[in-house]
DNA sequence: ACCTGGATGGAACGCTGTTCCATAAGTGTG
DNA sequence: CACACTTATGGAACAGCGTTCCATCCAGGT
């Protein structure tokens, strides 16, 4: 006979480390960074936020290994026959089209100093440029600037993202900051309002390989 | 007769939004991020945290205040007369700057989108290279990279700040990530852990510069 | 002298991440 | 097979957060 106040069922497939960051990526893809609470994520799983903790250090851990597991899954299939400024724009587009398709990565790469997936990027890059014969202080100053280039995009991009789920118009967004600006002309609104991230981002990049070539050519 | 429950000394210099914004300054420089709570700003203008509800709509607004007042000081004295490739230098480094003396600011800057500031950043760089004589579509480009390039280098300059004033070591917390991705060999951390961060956004610009000056040459 | 409306300060609400602990399940040992 | 022991579990409890609510107070106009 069951006692009058009975437990829940225990569940009865095992809880892990892999599972729970699943659960964490479901939550934070179809209800955005806000909705990735312990109390959540037990609700999904069916157990107390308190089972979590056997798995799983804290909710910065949880964060931390759902980044490295989105970025890799992208990061991790590069070409190594392109041609180097092929595969460097490869590399930076493929960071931009994980975010895009997880604005809360952005948030995140831009909340912790230093992550994995980071520096994975940095080198992969440097690596690439060392391919092209571009001297070791270009390498590392190139890859610099890629790396925080993309990631400043995908902080604005995921903030952007974050506006927007709470109802916001886009470009009312933008309007109203340039509105605010007292009276001062912006060439630069209108293209903000109606450019196309993912392009500008290609340009951007451009621009850079371009600086590149031309200190390759005299050092 | 005063009656048994008695109310605390209403306050005789008048609350405003100036003030409010003022004091949170003080204790995000002073105490970090992690210490701006309406109890605390409250209590160090010996009021109650509902009161300050009736100056400022919530924490964004304060957030937001504060970071426009750190860069409006540090932008708004930009010279007119400098050669643009100088005026540019002395743009990104200033953003730079107000982030070295406010880590905060960069946080705040990468977690809402489009800013005032940055909208003002990207216009002033606009002009400097349309002074210049460059393209129209290359200005957007190269003021797209070097205000999200600054972007990704505050972000990650305040997470750092915010690790360290978590008791971490500055180099043992970039060591630890290395040496988590399994034997790979990096070229980039050896001199990640002893580059200075604001000689490094330097030469970053100087590359964004050389390519705007290569795309001048055959547009 | 009165009234009234904005400003004030503190309590209360709902939510968070995290800790604690009684309990249930699994596992190796005699 | 029975027992101890370790580990996993789930829910309650805690401290702290942003925000809302409201009784109260003060200043200025009538």
């Amino acid at each position: 006979m069951t006692p009058a106040k009975q437990r829940a069922a225990r569940r009865s497939d095992a809880l892990s480390k892999d599972l729970i960051v699943a659960t964490a990526i479901e939550i934070l893809d179809s209800e955005g960074e806000g909705a990735l609470t312990f109390r959540a994520l037990a609700r999904r799983l069916s157990t107390g936020s308190g089972a979590l903790y056997h798995h799983v250090a804290n909710k910065d851990d949880v964060l931390r290994a759902a980044t490295g597991q989105v970025i890799a899954s992208t990061t991790h299939k590069s070409e190594h026959d392109a041609a180097p400024a092929d595969a460097i724009r490869a590399l930076i587009l493929g960071i931009f089209d994980a975010i895009d398709a997880h604005p809360w990565v952005g948030a995140q790469l831009a909340r912790e100093p230093w992550q994995v997936p980071l520096l994975d990027l940095f080198d992969a890059v440097a690596e690439r440029l060392d391919a092209d014969g571009v001297a070791e202080r270009t390498q590392f100053d190139a890859a610099s600037v890629l790396v925080h280039y993309v990631l400043g995009v995908a902080a604005q991009y995921a903030a952007a993202a974050r506006a927007l789920a709470g109802g916001a118009d886009p470009s009312a967004l933008l309007r109203a900051a340039v509105e605010q600006r007292a009276g001062e002309r912006s060439p630069v609104a209108a293209r903000l309002t109606e450019h196309d991230d993912r392009e500008q981002l290609r340009a951007g990049v451009d621009l850079v390989l371009a600086g590149i070539a031309a200190l390759k050519g005299r050092p």
